[in-house]
DNA sequence: GATACGTGGCT
DNA sequence: TAGCCAAGTAT
């Protein structure tokens, strides 16, 4: 007996399903799996310029692979979840060196690409090959959980299987490219977070959440943690023609592989900046001079920056290096540079007070 | 199994 | 407004 839910959505689809959506055009291997990157914990109309731009620069994985990596995380620059960025160039260059330059099709060897586990695998196998696998998306996970009265925060792992075993067993053997669209814009689109519109939803009969009325309450949202305070500051360190001395970060962690400021944590005094300086960049300068401090919220914890300006005295040697670079003040960097960063160089006096 | 990882929109 | 959440994966 066929899936009545499949054939359900696949006839709301071909009325209300969205089909212009950028990635749709010309749905090779590479598209799709760029798009599918991008969109992970990401809304679509965040991704779509992003999207745009970086196909205009990357048109193609051997393009992705051979550029450098500031020139990938510049294109991420304001996207967030960096790491994302560095794997998708790891993985590119996995696919020339391992793979000839052609995407694999099958869901192993694309879960052996970095930054590819089983629901982008999954998407890139039915979004792009047409092959019959299953995705599991946070879309899906609403619109399954509602459908068959899941309960329990899907991040736990016996959830999220009893979510994988639906969807599985969904899945239709013909029109897989469609069915995977279909689920994700019903869940986009009427069986959405807030408000869902379970009158006009194509499978309201066979729903159990409906059925119980507890749509409102499903799925479960995750127990919540108080978020930790953290502090720090960033060195505005000035040259006197106006030049930034900038640092890129560690490839891991926050902002990871990102140029940004300077940083100290505050645990050293104002007065100590200059001697901090000199021994930890190589340079010589003085005046710390406060700034307005702001506050950026993560999703894990509140980090109070607090800006202090040095100027330079005398000529520097460093510039250009690998760890530390200057860059104009006046522009905004052609690296890869995190959202608050970028803000507070283009934008000096704009950070809100603390 | 739990945690880290960004940013912007929404209420 | 402050918290919640969004086309998840890596460690």
């Amino acid at each position: 007996m066929p899936d009545s839910v499949a054939g359900s959505l696949l006839a709301w689809y071909d009325q209300h399903g969205r089909k212009n959506l950028p990635w749709h055009e010309n749905r090779t291997p590479y598209r799709v799996w760029v798009s599918e990157i991008m969109l992970q914990q990401t809304q679509v109309n965040t991704v779509i310029p992003y999207y745009e731009a970086f196909m205009q620069r990357f048109p193609d994985v051997e393009a992705l692979a051979s550029a450098p990596v500031d020139d990938v995380l510049q294109h991420w620059s304001g996207l967030g979840y960096y790491a994302r960025a560095r794997n998708l160039q790891k993985a590119a260059i996995a696919v020339m060196e391992e793979h000839g330059g052609e995407f694999p099709d099958s869901q192993a060897a694309l879960e052996a690409l970095t930054g590819i586990g089983r629901s982008t695998a999954a998407a890139i196998l039915a979004q792009a090959h047409g092959i019959r696998a299953t995705i599991l998306d946070g879309n899906v996970k609403r619109v399954l959980a509602r459908y068959h009265a899941v309960r329990g925060w899907p991040g736990r792992p016996k959830v999220m299987n009893a979510l994988w075993a639906h969807a599985e067993k969904h899945t239709p053997d013909a029109r897989v490219r469609d069915y995977t669209q279909a689920i994700m814009d019903l869940g986009a689109m009427v069986c959405t977070r807030r408000r869902p519109d379970c009158a006009d939803c194509p499978i309201n009969d066979g729903c159990e959440a409906l059925a119980q009325g507890i749509v409102a309450q499903l799925p479960e949202s995750k127990p919540r943690k108080i978020m930790p305070e953290k502090e720090t500051w960033l060195l505005l360190i000035e040259d006197d023609i106006g030049n930034l001395l900038m640092e890129r970060r560690p490839p891991s962690g926050i902002w990871g592989g990102l140029w940004s400021l300077p940083e100290m944590d505050t645990a050293v005094t104002l007065d100590e900046l200059p001697e901090i300086a000199s021994r930890e960049l190589g340079i010589q300068c003085e005046d710390p001079e406060p700034l307005a401090g702001f506050r950026h919220t993560f999703s894990h914890y509140h980090l109070h920056i607090h800006p202090v300006r040095l100027r330079l005295t005398g000529q520097s040697a460093i510039a250009d290096s690998e760890r530390l670079h200057w860059h104009p003040r006046s522009t905004a960097p052609s690296l890869g540079v995190p959202s608050p960063i970028r803000k507070l160089l283009t934008e000096p006096e704009q950070p809100s007070l603390v």
